[in-house]
DNA sequence: TATACGTTCCTACAGATGTAGGAGGCAGGA
DNA sequence: TCCTGCCTCCTACATCTGTAGGAACGTATA
């Protein structure tokens, strides 16, 4: 698999690497808020596995403990993500554009923004 | 929970009695297409998991099977769905937007018809 | 050097999910 | 009535994911 299924938690993990760049596992936790801050080794076991599947690798080692970084941008996985929806909806948008649309989570602005990107991308087709 | 989170086959099945409407166990599985076609027992184990969530039942019995129904309509599956992806963007849409529109997924015209869609609702909002 | 503290590594476990076998029941045809 | 075939119900199991404890180790400081 080019790019392997990553978990909730798996992708909060990437989400602050992305974020932050590289850092340790105290690092990742700390960045996790307050509540719902799950335990060190939690955040551990998670990275390690994230090793496993290829998405994260330890770039050098500090004192006693080692910093990671991603090895797949945050795009690629994104893209991952929507496509693991789309195939929910038998890779038809339009429901899933309903359905951001109504929800509220969707400014006009927003779909004006996607509209004068779609005119861009036709015009370089045609 | 309101509205229960549905696995990848649970929502498959969903699907198929929206589609079909009451269905029976072997009618479901019927429905799949012939690659990847579970057992019959896989479909029965998943539907009779669906059924402790509440999001179906069975309606009747016909000889000596059941006819199950869905209890939950598609729109408020498919919200959940899209709910907990952009749990995973921090409830910003637009991410979702522009991954869309770059996987040449959404049309102009898709795109057109959302626009209309929020500016009649912004217009009943004023 | 000895001790304390933070890290790593290994192990474990429960819940969710996909997958399916097998025993037993019911219904219709021989 | 008895057999055949389909259906139900129960059970099982592997994998993935979230969760975390504990032993052992490394480092810096007293």
């Amino acid at each position: 698999m080019a790019v392997p299924k990553l978990s909730k938690l798996e992708f909060q993990i990437m989400e602050v690497l992305w974020t932050r760049g590289e850092s340790s596992i105290r690092e990742i936790q700390d960045a996790f808020p307050e509540k719902r801050k799950p335990a060190y080794t939690t955040i551990q076991t998670t990275v390690y596995r994230l090793e496993v599947k290829g998405v994260l690798r330890r770039v050098k080692k500090v004192g006693n403990f080692h910093v990671f970084a991603t090895s797949i941008s945050r795009d690629t996985a994104q893209r991952r993500l929507i496509d693991e929806l789309l195939a929910f909806f038998g890779g038809h948008a339009q429901p899933v554009m309903a359905h951001l649309v109504e929800s509220g989570k969707l400014s006009l602005k927003e779909v004006k923004e996607a509209e004068k990107i779609l005119r861009k991308l036709s015009r370089k087709e045609n």
